[in-house]
DNA sequence: TCTATATGTAAAGTTTTCTTTACTTTTGAT
DNA sequence: ATCAAAAGTAAAGAAAACTTTACATATAGA
């Protein structure tokens, strides 16, 4: 899975420690799903694409291998 | 969380265990979905969305307590 | 009623998410 | 060039997801 989170933050002027604390996660698991290090929970998802008033579908991307 | 899966299973005459199969899990990690055990990882939440044709917003739901 | 299929649940174990702390590197403004 | 903010990363540990096995219950049809 791959994401738009790098530029959706950019598109609300938000620095990772800003989205962090906005959606109650610490900044390296921001940083961590930003680089694709790990695959976060339905409830961070639906949250973060609730703060940025998009789907789901439209931040986060399934991929061949998921 | 909660979510709509029994629903959309019976909308797709779908058992648990088709599910599970169709998306990769248990049975039990359906099970467990269904009666708000635990939540599921994105990757699960964006397959089962995609496999009933709706957005993951239309099949999981946050809460207040999320 | 008997039987098969579907669902519920539990316990133990593995894997992955996510936190905390802490340090390094990058970037941008002055 | 310097300084501060932002981003990258790493390691150890806690918490949660998910598996496997196994058994109990429910439901519906023959």
């Amino acid at each position: 899975m791959t994401n738009n989170l790098k530029v959706e933050r950019a598109i609300h002027n938000l620095t990772q420690a800003d989205l962090a604390e906005k959606i109650g996660v610490s900044r390296q698991s921001i940083n961590a799903m930003e680089k694709n290090k790990y695959v976060p929970s339905t409830v961070l998802a639906l949250k973060i694409a609730k703060l940025f008033g998009k789907s789901v579908e439209e931040i986060f991307f399934l991929e061949e291998t998921d």
